[in-house]
DNA sequence: AAGACGAAAGTGGTTGA
DNA sequence: TCAACAACTTTCGTCTT
């Protein structure tokens, strides 16, 4: 399932095939190459393969990374997307709609009308809907999600258009709530900021969307753990898997001795993976781990204080 | 000069009357 | 609806390497 895109233009056969190959190669990992466990997670909704003993990801976005294209009409859409309802439902009307005057009520013109008026009102929401699907697309591709929270985000654009939660809303603000959404259901958060990054909406926009639509729609998100973060922060500092390792068991110290609560969780990963980084002699900057983290040194500071006091790590340099 | 440290004031979100 | 509150940020001066 893995780099499926380059072959988006070759056969539907070609496509099924390279599929079962590249799942059969995973499915012959066994046990960690780090620690040697075999007690190996294969987690779908997450994309991902790792291990429960040490938490070493094994395979990252296992499923298709997706498309970097973007649809600009609905023909092309419907060509390209694997989302959505079927090209036939999407290119009834290329834009070039046909303009029908009124005639006097009881005419044949008249309901022609009617009728046209009708269909244009589905054509917009048709439209916005497709601009909606594509900017979940090009986003949730930025972000690098896999497929499956695509959908997900899909499905719950849908779900909200029939509860008719759009209208009057930015569309951006929704697609980018609904993707910070799914990725924290699916257990690989994105951060706000970076969700921010990469939609044309502000951070304020998209929080207000996110109140409510977990309110409209009744959705559950437990709140997010530090771990959740470590892999993909430590790979974005180019640190190697005994740190991350490391990292996620100072984060469950860290829980069991109860620093976490109350305490963002990016701000006590990015604490971790700090302290880990030092203590393995791959020592990486306060200002480093705040890049990537988006959570300032001052913050870093004050959790790394805690967790090495309670802790009673030593951090020696 | 760069990194780490920490005080103090400011910001935005949550909570409880 | 408003005020209190905790977590986090911004800013900045100081110390350390």
């Amino acid at each position: 399932m893995v780099a499926l895109k380059k072959d988006n233009e070759e056969g539907e056969d070609k496509k099924k095939g390279k599929e079962k190959d590249s799942a059969a190669g995973l499915q012959d990992i066994k046990e960690c190459p780090e620690c040697g466990s075999k007690s190996l997670v294969r987690d779908y909704n997450k994309a991902e393969i790792f291990c429960a003993n040490c938490g070493l990801v094994i395979a990252e976005n296992i499923v298709d990374p997706g498309p970097e294209w973007r649809a600009f009409d609905s023909e092309q859409m419907s060509r390209r997307a694997r989302v959505g309802a079927p090209m036939t439902y999407r290119i009834h009307d290329k834009g070039l709609s046909t303009i029908v005057t009124w005639g006097s009520p009881g005419q044949r013109q008249y309901k022609l009308k009617k009728w046209q008026q009708r269909t244009h009102i589905a054509n917009t929401t048709e439209r916005s809907f497709i601009f909606a699907l594509s900017e979940i697309d090009r986003m949730a591709c930025a972000l690098k999600l896999p497929v499956n929270i695509r959908e997900a985000a899909s499905m719950l654009y849908r779900k909200a258009m029939k509860k008719h939660l759009i209208r009057g809303r930015s569309i951006e603000g929704i697609t980018s709530a609904f993707l910070y959404i799914t990725c924290r259901q699916y257990g690989v958060p994105r951060t706000l900021e970076e969700v921010r990054e990469i939609s044309r909406v502000g951070q304020k926009e998209i929080s207000r969307a996110y109140r409510f639509l977990l309110r409209e729609l009744d959705l559950k998100v437990s709140p997010a753990s530090p771990i959740e973060f470590v892999p993909r922060f430590c790979s974005m500092l180019n640190l190697s898997s005994e740190i991350r390792a490391h990292a996620i068991e100072i984060i469950k110290k860290a829980a069991e001795a109860e620093l976490t609560n109350g305490r963002g969780p990016i701000g006590i990963a990015a604490a971790a993976i700090y302290i880990a980084a030092i203590l393995s002699g791959e020592h990486r900057t306060q200002k480093e781990v705040s890049d990537v983290t988006g959570v300032t040194e001052v913050t870093i500071r004050n959790r790394y204080k805690e967790l090495s006091e309670q802790l009673e790590i030593d951090v020696l340099l």
